[in-house]
DNA sequence: TGACAATGTCATCCC
DNA sequence: CAGGGATGACATTGT
């Protein structure tokens, strides 16, 4: 299950401003991931989907987003668009509810159209209070664990389990209300977004709660406000703060990279995450976070990563990363829905059961400062001496982001920075309302494998992911304490970020832009690097597992019928033979780590270096294979004709990852390695043999008889070293075996092959001969026949056969010349 | 779940 | 005759 949360709490009446800037922060983030859901469900019925809502959505969005509607919907009030367009929300809320995928999403979406000024009546839409994903907000009890526990395994975000009542939903649409009027007497606003993923996923998606406990000053929000961050299944932490980020410069206008998303990869972008929600609604295992892992595991985790999201995030790419002011806009003066209208809207839509809300925050909007107040919710956030996208421009926006390929309404919006219209619209849309001037110090994150482990540990350990990296959010605001989303790309980013945290919880930024830094940079790269730690966890686990499997290997690298010498306590002879270089391939093992990291069992088989095969581990990274080599021509040189590594037991303890199949089959065989070390190695250990099997089985006769003399050992030990012996040696001569046999099998095969091409040239030989023994008996035959004709021709004239003679011409046509003598004739013959 | 490959082990033969 | 190489046969394990 995905969490997504965010949660702004305060306390005084000044605050209000950031409260609701880091509520409509959140908001805003939460929005991105609901309209990357509409894109998804707009791009799937796209493909042929079956989600006959969405379809109906959007061909109505598509009408709605043709020119001519355009100019209908221009001249027409603007009202009745945002109208049109709450009803098209509503309904694909609905199917959005309906189709489990967004259930939160209501309260996110009612949120945040509150802030602009929209009416969404999602109360025929929400689900029971039990599926709410919204609760009470203790910051300081958290526990994941209830995320994965959840019933529709998207639900619930116990954030404070001990605090069991779940946030009504009349008191939510009350805050949602609040909203408008930038009052938060108490500063509890608060904004949620919740997503779903899977609980058999095994994944824990990054929890992101960003909380703000503002403090009195508004301009000193570096000491009395934080927004801190929680990565993870509900936990939280609150974080210190980094000094690093406290030094940064204020205002630091956020470039976001994005890239050219052409309509294709939206298309198979929302493919895939529509096809991975609908495996994860199934229950059914997560393939693609398998494609992930196993891809993962074909490189570089962390570089993988990167490329991963870069690839898959097609808002990523720094060619293309434009800078520029976003702005949020609100509602101007001159917009035709006033505040009053949106009030009103949101009155009808979200009847009031709880007017204590409205009149608690009613006397605080007094004291407001008419500039902040300004008759619209968004007041606070927006200079007013910027120039604001007008309501036009917004419902355009959003109409543009539930369909965003019908990107007709494109004509009317400025694309000049932005090369997909589509989600150019999702980002005006989310951009428009506001204008943030707020700068986040991008806080030194380590790479994501080196803080895997520590979120795995938060994790296992709190229930909540503590921020290993003391990563803490600074919202540092300018003076006019209004936070600027300098870059449009930030949305979009967001949008890209939260979908694919979201959804396949993939790693989706990228740590080597620094010009990324931004006011999202810390939350997004911490909610990234959630996801970056998600992942490592996982691979982390292989990682760790695979590494205290070779720490074990390490400490039982001696055991049963390893070649290489022991690294074990019971092994006294272990500093002699290392000392002694005696056929010690622990050495090379200890080498091996010393240097480059061992290799352990490599597969250098048929190593062609003499008649009998080599050694192996002539690779020059396996240095350690000298060694083994060494120690063969050293102590065994009847082992020279082996074409084997005998370093079957050296741990692997190379701390580079490798390519995963090479690792697995590592991984693999030296399972079955230690496997087979264990038993005799245990075996040794039981009857208390005092020295290793290496040497039992590597030493020459003669030393091996010393070694036996020199130890008292019983008839069982001498048996036992003995068919220790004779088995590791039966082992090498085993391998040796196969090989031979293999290599006699190769050189049949040769054989085999020239017989063949001789015999085939045989056969081509013999029927060249057939065919001139045929010619010859043919014209043999011919002959036969003519001499046969001319001696009838004979019969009746009287002269002698004699007279008559054949030859045989260049031709081959034989002739018969008669012949002035048969005596002559006859000589010649 | 069966086929297959790789490997270890045992028995046996042979040098 | 013991040691050990060679090899067929079988078992085990992983793919």
């Amino acid at each position: 299950m995905v969490t997504f949360s965010t949660e702004v709490r305060g306390a005084k009446s000044g605050e209000l401003k950031r409260k609701l800037n880091c509520a409509l922060f959140a908001a805003i983030l939460d929005l991105d991931s609901l309209l990357i859901w509409f894109r998804i469900t707009l791009s799937q019925k796209r493909n042929g989907g079956s989600c006959t809502l969405m379809e109906t959505n959007l061909q109505r969005n598509t009408k709605a987003s043709s020119p001519a509607r355009k100019e209908e919907e221009r001249s027409a009030l603007i009202s009745d668009s945002w109208n049109f367009f709450c009803r098209e929300l509503s309904e694909t809320l609905h199917f959005l509810e309906k189709q489990k995928y967004f259930t939160e999403g209501l309260i996110q979406v009612a949120i945040v159209l509150s802030l602009a000024g929209m009416h969404v009546d999602v109360d025929p839409y929400l689900p029971p209070p039990h599926n709410i994903n919204i609760q009470s907000l203790d910051l300081t009890h958290t526990h994941s664990g209830n995320l994965q526990n959840s019933p529709e395994g998207y639900g619930l975000h116990m954030k404070s389990p001990d605090g069991a009542a779940f946030v009504p939903i009349p008191r939510l649409l009350h805050w949602v209300r609040s909203l408008q009027h930038l009052h938060v007497p108490t500063a509890q606003l608060e904004a949620w977004l919740v997503h779903s993923e899977s609980e058999n996923s095994g994944m824990t998606i990054p929890s992101l709660t960003g909380s703000w406990d503002g403090g009195d000053e508004l301009v000193d929000t570096e000491d009395s406000a934080s927004l801190t961050m929680r990565i993870g299944g509900g936990g939280i932490e609150e974080l210190a703060h980094d000094p690093v980020m406290d030094d940064r410069s204020l205002g630091v206008v956020t470039t976001l990279s994005r890239s050219q998303m052409d309509s294709e990869d939206i298309k198979d972008e929302a493919d895939v995450l529509w096809q991975q929600d609908q495996d994860v609604r199934r229950d059914q295992p997560l393939q693609g976070q398998n494609q992930y892992f196993s891809l993962l595991n074909e490189e570089d985790e962390d570089e993988f990563m990167m490329d991963s999201w870069r690839h898959a995030n097609p808002f990523h790419n720094p060619v293309t990363s434009i800078r520029g002011d976003v702005q949020f806009t609100g509602l101007q003066e001159d917009n035709p829905l006033s505040t009053d209208e949106c009030l009103q809207l949101l009155e009808a839509g979200f009847p009031l059961g709880h007017d204590q809300y409205l009149a608690d925050l009613d006397p605080v909007r007094a004291d407001e400062d008419p500039l902040q107040h300004h008759g619209s919710l968004f007041s606070p956030l927006l200079p007013q001496h910027e120039s604001l996208l007008d309501l036009e421009q917004q419902w355009q926006d959003v109409l543009a982001v539930l369909g965003p390929q019908d990107m007709s309404a494109n004509d009317l919006l400025d694309n000049s920075h932005l090369n997909d219209g589509g989600r150019a619209r999702v980002t005006a849309t989310l951009e428009s309302p506001i204008q943030l001037n707020l700068s986040l110090h991008e806080p030194v994150f380590p790479r994501s494998s080196e803080i895997s482990f520590a979120s795995n540990v938060a994790i296992s350990e709190d229930g909540c992911l503590s921020n290993q990296n003391d990563t803490s959010l600074n919202v540092s605001n300018t003076s006019n304490v209004d936070l600027t989303f300098n870059d449009p790309d930030i949305i979009d980013f967001l949008l890209s970020t939260t979908s694919d945290r979201s959804n396949f919880g993939i790693p989706s930024f990228s740590m080597e832009e620094p010009s990324q830094s931004s006011l999202f940079g810390p939350l997004l790269k911490e909610s990234m690097l959630d996801e970056n730690s998600t992942l490592d966890l996982t691979l982390e686990n292989r990682s760790s597992q695979s590494d205290l499997f070779q720490k074990e290997e390490q400490t039982d690298s001696d055991s049963g019928l390893s070649l290489d010498y022991s690294q074990s306590p019971v092994s006294p002879s272990r500093s002699d033979s290392s000392s002694s270089s005696s056929s010690s391939s622990s050495m090379s093992s200890m080498h091996s780590i010393s240097e480059e990291g061992a290799v352990g069992y490599t597969h250098i088989k048929e190593e062609p270096m003499d008649e009998e095969g080599a050694v192996g581990g002539y690779t020059p990274e396996q240095n350690n294979m000298y060694y083994t080599h060494y120690l063969q021509s050293q102590y065994s040189p009847w082992l020279d004709h082996i074409g084997h590594d005998h370093t079957y037991n050296q741990p692997q303890y190379t701390n580079q990852r490798k390519p995963p199949k090479e690792h697995s089959e590592e991984l693999l065989e030296y399972k079955l390695q230690e496997e087979i070390s264990t038993r005799d190695e245990k075996r040794a250990r039981s009857m208390r043999i005092p020295f290793s099997t290496d040497h039992i089985i590597n030493l020459p006769v003669e030393e091996f008889n010393e070694l036996l003399a020199k130890h008292r050992l019983n008839e069982a030990q001498l048996a036992l070293i003995r068919d220790i012996r004779r088995r590791g040696k039966n082992k090498v001569a085993a391998q040796n075996c196969r090989r031979r046999k293999l290599d006699i099998l190769q050189d049949l095969e040769c054989s085999v092959n020239g017989l063949r091409r001789h015999r085939a040239r045989l056969l081509r030989e013999k029927s060249e001969v057939l065919c001139s023994v045929r010619d010859l008996k043919r014209r043999l035959n011919d002959l036969y026949q003519e001499v046969r004709s001319r001696l009838r021709e004979v019969e009746r004239i009287p002269c002698s056969a004699t007279d008559f003679t054949l030859q045989l011409g260049n031709d081959k046509h034989v002739s018969k010349p008669r012949r002035k003598s048969g005596k002559k004739q006859k000589d010649k013959e």
